[in-house]
DNA sequence: ACAGCGCGTAAGCTCTGACTTACACGTAAG
DNA sequence: CTTACGTGTAAGTCAGAGCTTACGCGCTGT
């Protein structure tokens, strides 16, 4: 259990940066080389290779080495802790909470 | 969409901390007090206190006064941005990327 | 009215993270 | 083979985040 928050941790961190969420979402679109990227963002290509590294190590990229080029893509399956922890926030005991608050609002 | 951008920003920055998410999850059991909250958590209580302005600034949580105290509890449709964030990554374009895949690991 | 609780905020410290330039190495191409 | 390309990594800088203690203020209760 602690060790899938910090796996969660890893996840919300890698997307927390804006620049980092850009690159992300880029490769959403089609899988890129690392020069390619950084020719669509507003850093250095080391940058580019720095939050890489962070996203690959959060699982949401994966290279694949052609030639002397390394090609980026997403990867999927890498959001599937953060998808559950969100379900599991919508449907946890959703009534009982509600009630809650009601309460609460009615003795202010 | 830039808007956008910087409130997802501040959602995932808001649930990347450890202590901070701590908060978050032990808000979603029950709405609770500042002092309440960090007995529950190894931080002094100004350190929550900050904690939870982060969240309440991402629209995570949301304060009621109640006599001298502050009740916070979670606002579930703060995360609705990061809930269609991550349903526009699982459905987009699904099949012509994984044509692109396909391809890519074909020419390897 | 006055002592005390609950909370927010300011000030300061430390550590992490995002970025840069410089360097090293494998691959590609002439 | 030698030159150029594509990339990762090291070193160093700078801003910001997380934490603490100290303080101030409103509400509570005796």
């Amino acid at each position: 259990m602690t060790y899938d928050q910090h796996r969660l941790s890893g996840i919300f961190a890698a997307l927390a940066d804006p620049t980092r969420r850009g690159i992300f979402d880029d490769l959403r679109t089609a899988p890129k080389s690392v020069t390619e990227l950084a020719q669509s963002h507003p850093v250095s290509r080391p940058a580019v290779s720095q939050h890489l590294r962070v996203l690959e190590s959060a699982d949401l990229v994966f290279a694949t080495p052609q030639g002397s080029r390394r090609i980026y893509a997403v990867r999927r399956e890498g959001l599937e802790d953060l998808r559950h922890y969100l379900n599991g926030v919508w449907d946890e005991a959703l009534t009982a909470y509600a009630g809650e608050i009601a309460s609460l609002n009615k003795h202010r």
